[in-house]
DNA sequence: TATGAATGAGTCTTCATTCAT
DNA sequence: CATGAATGAAGACTCATTCAT
């Protein structure tokens, strides 16, 4: 049970280099993150780079995969420990705020073009689609109970995601006096309102 | 007032290579659209974008500012042109998504890294910033007649206009059956129940 | 009929790369042979010679392939002119004595191994296949004419190639005092001592 | 006189590093023959090489000097044994018949461009030269004792040499049903030939 | 003005060699 | 001695930009 050494060191530098990666591309982007620069950032030799990953293309994808999945689970889990149908929006919503505000060089790739390269169109989606399946599924549900207005309920859980993302954008702007948690109210009782019947 | 033959066919070059820019890199992302394939679709010579343009960065800035030059005017004119608040939220969003399906191209660029590496967050905002704040200045106008919540008005214009773009985004990735005129009508019904008293 | 300037340039420059490279790899070989040295020789960038080839490996196919087959032509025409089997035996060895003589370079690359990886194995054989297999239906004709002990016609016209092959050898490395008529001569009247009845 | 533990390891460590080394060098040519590989092969860590060998070329060196000394070694030995000139053409052809049939590996390195370049050329070609210069003596001595046809003994040698490095090249492309002792039998049949009064 | 051949700085990637354990 | 992770120099190739015609 116990991890060697070597295990450690192993990854440790990994994910060193996927950290590196990341504070890279948020600044460069993908085809001008260059590196020279990441091993720079990483604090290793360019070839201790191909040591751990096969290509550029590979680190790209490894942040990738590593935060989105990351985002998802936590997203999923506060989500499922809420109970009503308006605590699951305000976790869906406070989930990502709050992750954005931890991991901002990520959500500054998350988005880029690149990201729709880098990774097959299904694997990018899924990583978003499945909270948002789970939320459209408790609005489904809700609405099925009469506790709200009956709506498309997969459109209304992608309307929750679109502005749960810009409003984090216009956060990583510098746009926002507000924290986290009065953001995801905000953005959570805007939608119970048009949820309401 | 006429213009003299040079100076037409120089604006027809111009014109030209922004369009072929715009499909190259819609196809293929900023960094990855080469300028002999912008030449090969403006037909022609590489050298000669050089006398219209000073860099492949220019050309891609001026592709971006002319379509969203275009996109905010008409969207503003629309907006104007209807009277009622639901009405003009109605324009904002059908403005964009009709020009979205005329102009595939340039929003599937519009939101890429590059076009931020590209113009100065200023004036990247700024495109967008205008109608939207038309938009909020509208809600705010209507909140004081008392016909709506009152609400911050200005937040509840970004999110319209997030909602839009995420349904943009989801029917170019050929996930709508709908019309933009369907499409449009969800997306207002929505914001105005939130809005209503 | 007539060539632009264009073309005659183009013709020049595919030329002098060519050239420049036989150079660099006869004097490195084909992996230690480097673009940069081959550019500075054939006088352009670097760049350049990637107009003209798509990659290093097809500049070398081409020196091999060009000069393999001029040799070839060479070794065929001047082994037709002759007329007694004796005559197309000297033909033979005293056209691939000259040429080596000529194309130095070319024959010190010849025979490297990554000249066998370059081409494929069949295209590479059939260079030197051809001249032998008409010496080879030469020596058969001679036998059934009883002019030569019948022997196996293929097996000894390819001998004929492994010593003339070996000779070149010895003479690149400075070891003849030689002309190439007088080897070739030693090397024809070696062979038909072996060939009389 | 007893070697140590110690002794015996490192000796067997170096020859298996060899013998591994030849296997990628055969398999892969010098340039692409890789440490990594030659490692793997030789069951031992990439580091522990560099214990052995001072460098990759030295290595290269090492297998070649290996193998062509015990090719020479085994042809002399051979031609010693022989009595009868034609006999000891024999010897020299059948040896190196044989031995590239057991050493495949070897003697397709042996004439690759890297073995030129490896070695110094003297050093290179000494290894062939002297069962080359032996025969010569026996063909000098034979023609002096009137039993053939008075003919420059070295050049006789070496035109030996190259019809055998020939035929066992055409071999090892597959292209013989013959057994290495029909092969040495027609070889020296016909340099004989050649050499009757 | 228009051309497109030429340029060479800039990148990713490989791999012989070193070195801390 | 043995290991194999780390190094970084070196090389093939790309592509925005220049420039002679």
């Amino acid at each position: 049970m116990t991890k060697t050494k070597q295990q450690v060191l192993s990854e440790f530098r990994h994910s060193e280099i996927v950290n590196a990666a990341r504070t890279v591309f948020a600044r460069k982007g993908y085809a001008s993150g260059i590196m020279d620069e990441i091993a720079k950032e990483a604090g290793v030799a360019k070839g201790t780079i191909y040591l751990y990953f096969k290509s550029k293309h590979e680190i790209y994808r490894a942040v990738l995969i590593k935060d989105m999945e990351s985002l998802k689970k936590n997203t999923l889990e506060r989500m499922k420990a809420a109970t009503t149908l308006r605590d699951k929006i305000g976790a869906f919503t406070l989930a990502r705020l709050e992750n954005s505000e931890e991991r901002k060089d990520f959500f500054r790739i998350m988005d880029s073009d690149s990201a729709h390269l880098s990774l097959s169109s299904r694997q990018y989606r899924d990583w978003l689609r499945e909270p948002v399946l789970l939320l459209a599924a408790e609005i489904e549900d809700a609405a099925k109970r009469g506790e709200i207005r009956p709506l498309p309920a997969e459109k209304v859980a992608w309307l929750t995601a679109d502005i749960t993302r810009g409003t984090i954008q216009r956060r990583l702007l510098g746009k926002s006096e507000n924290t986290p948690a009065q953001d995801s109210e905000f953005l959570t009782s805007f939608i119970w309102s048009a949820l309401a019947i």
